[in-house]
DNA sequence: GATAATAATTGTCAATAATACAATTAATCA
DNA sequence: TGATTAATTGTATTATTGACAATTATTATC
């Protein structure tokens, strides 16, 4: 006899819920939506889904992610399985915290107005509903945890930046001062960036030369521990 | 109208399984089970389980654990939610890979015989069911990225330990040579372990002091980054 | 009881990386 | 032309890492 299916065992929902890291070259930003159904209508939250027949976990948060932002190819990552029996009070259902980092600028608002999709500053995010509260505090340490030894923080930046630009994103992201001289000299001692002929002259005077990433390097050096930030628990 | 359920949604099995490691002065080692009920009955496999719906997936994880090995208060941590559509032919199901580190001696023989459970160094794995060798070859990548920063390979050591004994169990997870001098000064350093009056008489004529996990400065120091492995990847 | 054998313990020096710190430069505006 | 603003660049000090070998404690052997 041939067993079909496991019997008596329970079955249940399984989502993911995005955490959606963008940079408006001040600020770290959250993408949050207005919940458009019950429970909780109107409330924000993050975008998920549910993982359907045809898909695993990550190709759901991919698609998840372009139905808000209209963007492929996006940075996406496994956090954690929040699971707790009444996490949601509709049904038992599972969600898979995935955590991405956008160009802010590269996506579609024209979307994401259809969900009443916001940026809002890490510091001062609105309430959110069930878990998701949890879901973001988790994302954002894993950010500061792997950025402190990979250059993951460049998915969040145009494809030209400025070494003031850059940063203001690690000042941002670690919530402390860093040296302009010891942060240049160890960014172009990765070897990650090429820089460009021209300025960027909307912040200064002077103006700061634009700098792209070697995607080739990138790739190459991606898995390797580049201590961008030597002690990311000890800054404050 | 209240709603109760969400309705058109693909309801599915979630399991768990758990990379099990060990470490027997030598090698570390993986505790994996002959899998007792179809399909693929009596082929290796790692020690999983369904979620109840009445816990969330770590607790399933911890539960399955105590099952196999009588221990509870086991280091465990989430590694991946594993859900490609068919990689259980019998039914829709994600399974979250765990990964534990536990005490080699201390776990109960006795229930593990019940799922005829065996320790396979790492370097001679049987072939395993669905995808387990996939979440196997994930388990080791991590534990060797975590170790690399945090003490997290105390997990695997007896109350009581050698600076040699210790540092075979790094050459092990690193497949490297380290130096006997580095390697103390590092370890000593951190302050983390508290030399005994005894020694260990059976590795040598001469005898190795023993030493104790300073618990408090374990726990404190856990989250922060120890550099214990300078660059991980650059061993060989 | 002296000697050989085994493995643990300990120290130094050179190279590298991290940190602290300030003067100069390029462009704009008054 | 001079003042202002922010970008760019350099050096000295300290801490960490990495390479390398001699000494010590004990047991086994002659």
């Amino acid at each position: 006899m041939h067993i079909k299916r496991y019997t008596h065992q329970n079955r249940l929902l399984l989502a993911v819920d995005c955490i959606i890291f963008g940079f408006d070259g001040t600020h770290l930003k959250l993408l949050l939506i207005k919940r458009g159904f019950e429970p909780q209508k109107g409330r924000w939250s993050l975008m998920g889904g549910f993982v359907t027949h045809d898909e695993n976990p990550d190709h759901a948060a991919a698609r998840i992610l372009k139905q808000l932002t209209g963007l492929s190819d996006i940075y996406l990552e496994q956090l954690y399985a929040f699971g707790d029996p009444y996490r949601d009070p509709t049904e038992r259902t599972v969600s898979i915290a995935c955590f991405s980092l956008i160009d802010i600028n590269k996506y579609e608002e024209q979307i994401s107005h259809e969900y009443s999709a916001e940026w809002f500053p890490l510091k001062k995010l609105p309430s959110v509903i069930f878990d998701h509260k949890e879901m973001i505090e988790m994302a954002k340490e894993k950010l500061r945890y792997k950025a402190a030894f990979h250059p993951v923080l460049f998915e969040l930046l145009p494809d030209k930046f400025t070494l003031p630009q850059l940063q203001s994103l690690y000042e941002d992201v670690y919530d402390a001062i860093i040296d302009k001289r010891n942060f240049s000299r160890k960014i172009l001692s990765t070897g990650l960036v090429i820089k460009q002929k021209d300025k960027e002259k909307n912040g200064s005077k002077k103006g700061a030369y634009y700098y792209k990433l070697d995607k080739r390097k990138y790739q190459a050096k991606f898995d390797a521990f580049l201590h961008l930030i030597p002690n990311p628990n000890g800054l404050k």
